[in-house]
DNA sequence: TCCATTTTTGAATTTTTATTCAATTTTTGA
DNA sequence: TCAAAAATTGAATAAAAATTCAAAAATGGA
């Protein structure tokens, strides 16, 4: 992954790394807030001081993680994105990469989803900024992939944008409520219910006009 | 309103409402954290102090503020839903009551908005839990809606509880989208988009099986 | 081994605000 | 009009935690 890097340089992302891996702990159990830098480096087993040397800060910190594994999912989708599929497989394969990442790393999306609403920060802060602009470049995308599906008549005339919308939407509510939720199921086996009621609807198809 | 109480004690929930007004401003403005106790008596025209003879603290004037708007929406929803009107019809006048609701009242859905999903707060504190109960009661207010249309025929088969998650998913993705957009366009005029990307879905009827 | 350089440390400092409370102002009822 | 009661005030207090920094420890090359 690093390449052409020093051990010394090897080392520091290491421990760097190992910060970022508590700190996901501990924000993910006490929110940005309830989290201190004391508890953050005891347990990264670091001083406290130590934390300044690798980040400027706590919100500095916090937004590293965040970016950091934002720009990994995106990564992912964007791959998927241009494998040459149609736009339903698109979006299919998309939603089960995304419901696999999350179940895989729930911690991280406790933070996530608890922070993507607050405006404070994403409209103010520098680093809250970049965080939402991968949301907004992410909603693009998939906007894209609509207007794709609508021009091959594959998907009803609607405003690509809201159809998108509507897709984050009912993915969201599917996400929170399984972090909310003491983690009984699988996330993933929702993809199916998610496809169907996004793509046919939940009007009964004896009524149907 | 308020029936049989003396001046005095009307006034008194007078000012108390003038405080929450207030710190609907603020909170909306600046989030929880980001707003002083200060601020808040500034801009209702009291001295510091005087806040904490009508709430406990900054906390209790903060959840109380919540709790008492979604109490109201919560008031309205169960009136809509005890009309005898068929499980679409309800989903739909309930639709929009909740979103003429938020229109009417941005400032405040900002906050809430912003908070549904701090878990630290909506799982420990004990005010935050009551604001989620309301929530959960109106998930399942809406879940039987969705069972009464399954059984009716109307509906698909279909975990009624998925159903509801989905609706309120495809709900909050416009709200949120409205909330952050600098607010030229109605909310409410996105009841149809949502009411048939729900009821219908979005693939094209040309390819329907 | 030695010492210069880098890294770590955690106690001390600083900042920020929620909350308190003694003093002041306003209201009340006689 | 007046004094007791109620309400208001905002400066002072207290607590919490982010950040700093001088001292200590670890590292690395000669």
């Amino acid at each position: 992954m690093e390449r052409g890097l020093n051990r010394k340089r090897r080392e520091y992302l290491t421990r760097r790394a190992d910060i970022l891996s508590a700190a996901e702990k501990v924000f993910a159990a006490k929110g940005f807030f309830g989290s201190t830098m004391d508890e953050i480096a005891k347990r990264a087993e670091f001083g406290t001081g130590s934390l300044y040397k690798y980040f400027r800060g706590k919100k500095d910190l916090y937004f590293s993680l965040i970016d950091e594994k934002v720009g990994e999912v995106t990564r992912l989708l964007r791959a998927e994105l241009d494998k040459d599929l149609s736009p339903i497989g698109k979006i299919e394969s998309m939603l089960y990469l995304q419901l696999s990442f999350i179940q895989r790393d729930r911690d991280f999306f406790k933070i996530y989803v608890s922070d993507r609403t607050r405006f404070e920060w994403t409209i103010k802060d520098e680093l809250g900024k970049r965080v939402h602009k991968k949301f907004i470049a992410y909603l693009s995308a998939l906007e894209e992939v609509m207007r794709d599906g609508i021009e091959r008549g594959q998907f009803k005339e609607m405003d690509p944008r809201d159809m998108a919308h509507g897709f984050v939407g009912i993915v969201n509510s599917f996400v929170f409520e399984w972090i909310m939720s003491p983690g009984a199921y699988s996330l993933v086996s929702k993809a199916p219910t998610i496809m169907n009621i996004f793509f046919e609807g939940v009007r009964s198809l004896k009524e149907r006009r």
